[in-house]
DNA sequence: GCAATAACGAACAAAATTGTGAGCCTCTAT
DNA sequence: ATAGAGGCTCACAATTTTGTTCGTTATTGC
C-alpha cells in the first residue's frame, strides 16, 4: 500500500505536476505491463491467452497487473455475451490504442541500438 | 544489489528477450530519470541546474540516476575543459537524442487524456 | 581560516513492487 | 464424482527501488 506521506510518495507527486511525461511512464512501467498492452493489442484479448504469451508470469500478477491498467483506462474488462461458461475479454480503449504506436517507437529505438548502432557524441 | 536468481530477475530477462520494448521501458521508467533526460536535453546540463529544477531530489539520488543514464549509454559525462574549479556537463550522447521525441510523445499522451478527452472503445 | 559551491560515494534504512501459497466459483467433459 | 479450464482474490514474503546520513575533494570569496 502507498504511504500517503512519504517523500517517495512526495516525489512522485511532485513529478506528476511537472510533466505529464512522469505519469505517462508511471501508467506503463510496471513489470509486464507494456507487453501486456501490446499483446492485447495483437489479438491476445483473454487471460488464458496472455498467459499463454507470457509464460512465467503467474495468475495473481496478471490479474493485478490487468486491474492496474483498468484502473488508468487503458483498458476494460468486458464480458462475452453469448458464451456458456461465460468469457471475459480485455480490450484497449482509444487512449490504450494510442498509446501501441508509442510503445512500438520505444520498442524501435530499443532495437536500434541494441544492434550496435555506434553511439556517438555530437559535441556541439 | 540484484540477485541474478531471483524470479525477479528471471522474469526480467525473459520480458527483455521477448522485446525491445520492455528494456527500453527499463531503462527510462526509474523515479526521475526521463525528467532528467528531458532536462539535459533542454539545456540543464549541470549537475547543480539539474538541482534546481528538481529541488526535491538529494544529490546523491541525482548522482545514482546520471550514472545509470550513463550506463545505459543515454547521456556521457564529460569535463568542461579551460574551466578552473573542473566543472562536468552532461551530453546526450545520438541515443539519448533519439529517446526525446519519444518522450514528447509520451507526455503529449498522458496530456490529452488528462484534460478530459473522454474514454471510449471502439467494440468492433 | 572558514564558509560556500560544485560534484559526488558508501552504507544503511524506508518504502514500494513483485512473487507465492492457498483458496474460491462456474461450467464441461469423462 | 471428479478433474480440468477459465478467471480470479487475499494475505504474506522476497526483492528491488528510493531516500538518508555522513563524508570527500577541490576551489573561490571574504
Amino acid at each position: 500500500m502507498r504511504k500517503e506521506n512519504s517523500t517517495n510518495a512526495i516525489n512522485e507527486q511532485f513529478l506528476f505536476q511537472v510533466c505529464e511525461l512522469n505519469s505517462a511512464i508511471a501508467m506503463i512501467s510496471g513489470r509486464w505491463k507494456s507487453q501486456i498492452v501490446y499483446s492485447i493489442s495483437q489479438g491476445n484479448n483473454r487471460f488464458h491467452l496472455l498467459k499463454k504469451e507470457l509464460p512465467n508470469i503467474s495468475e495473481q500478477v496478471l490479474g493485478r497487473q490487468l486491474k492496474e491498467l483498468e484502473a488508468h483506462a487503458i483498458l476494460v474488462k468486458r464480458e462475452i455475451p453469448e458464451t456458456v461458461p461465460f468469457g471475459i475479454e480485455y480490450i484497449l480503449t482509444n487512449k490504450g490504442l494510442d498509446l501501441v504506436p508509442i510503445l512500438e517507437s520505444l520498442c524501435n529505438w530499443g532495437k536500434t541500438y541494441e544492434k550496435g548502432k555506434e553511439i556517438s557524441v555530437c559535441s556541439m
